[in-house]
DNA sequence: ACGCGCATGTAACGCGTTACATGATTGC
DNA sequence: GCAATCATGTAACGCGTTACATGCGCGT
């Protein structure tokens, strides 16, 4: 899954792995993170397998950086991968869930300071998808192209939203609940 | 994290490896599911790690059944791993939206049909709720731990109706969004 | 005779996570 | 002088997924 990731943004342009990092961490992370380590790792599979090029680069002073190229093969693996269509819904793995399912004998006190940590966490991330969407340049009129990406980035970014406005919503009447117990 | 899930239900009860299969399909699979052969080999781990015990079955006629029992320091795990609070909000991984991200370039209706499919599914999904709410004996005087147990597992069931919800009005939203496009 | 459900397992692989590791520059 | 940021990587591990594999009983 991260191959494609990183295939989809050096799709864009060339870039480091480093910047692969950040560039992933203010975007896509919302829905999918990696670690560094997994970024390099597959940077260097992707070479491997003629997706994309690398060449060093001498910075002055900072370190050595290596920049990643995309490659016409890199180019139509990501069209392949685009191309088919998913035809399931993606699994969901919320641990959250898994401890509340089994919390009947916990100490109803313990359960209720954990949802409201939840709570404090999801909106934190909501208040960062609202910062996004504050510092977005709403341009009236760019590279359609441009517009065009930021439209469906958009989208992603409106489930985020949607979906952590969901869980606190859902938190705060479950903390609602377990009180009236 | 399925250790865990385990011995949740060998908590209420003995059982094999099939029956916990069946049981974590109608029940936590909706938030966590696994593989009979992951169940299987976690649950010959926890059997070494003295968590479990387990004795064979001779059925008349059907094939013979491991039948595990959860052990006194299984018991302490699973209330050692409720005790520890999540302290993160869980990582989400949602394949779609990493699409939708980088489907600029795609034909839009190739993303309309991918959109529409995942509707269906996410409809099921909430349909599929619906029926174990249906199907849930709305017991108006139980045992109170029983009773215990259905209402946080209840809570359970609401996150995933809403979030079901939440995805589905998204997708709409994202269809009529890109056909306007 | 064939397929399905019951029932159990192993093996290999892939992906993601955690930890280990290095070294330079910039700002306090 | 020290911490943080830039920048890159390796190694080991754990978990989850896919595929392989077996064999009985029941219904059509």
């Amino acid at each position: 899954m991260i191959k494609f990731i990183l295939l989809g943004f050096l799709n864009y342009q060339p870039m480091t792995g480093y910047q692969l990092k950040q560039t992933i961490d203010q975007s896509t992370a919302h829905f999918w993170h990696a670690y560094h380590s997994q970024i390099y790792t597959t940077l260097r599979q992707l070479e491997k397998d003629g997706l994309v090029t690398s060449q060093m680069l001498q910075g002055e002073g900072s370190p050595d950086r290596r920049l990643y190229t995309i490659q016409p093969a890199g180019q139509q693996a990501l069209k392949d991968w685009l191309d088919t269509t998913q035809k399931e819904a993606s699994p969901i793995k919320e641990e959250l869930l898994v401890r509340l399912f089994f919390s009947a004998q916990r100490d109803p006190q313990q359960v209720l300071t954990e949802l409201r940590l939840q709570c404090e966490l999801h909106q934190k991330r909501l208040d960062a998808y609202q910062a996004i969407v504050e510092a977005m340049p709403h341009q009236t009129q760019a590279h359609s192209s441009l517009q065009r990406d930021q439209h469906f980035r958009q989208l992603t970014l409106d489930m985020g939203m949607r979906f952590e406005t969901t869980y606190i919503t859902w938190l705060q009447d479950s903390i609602r609940k377990i009180e009236a117990l």
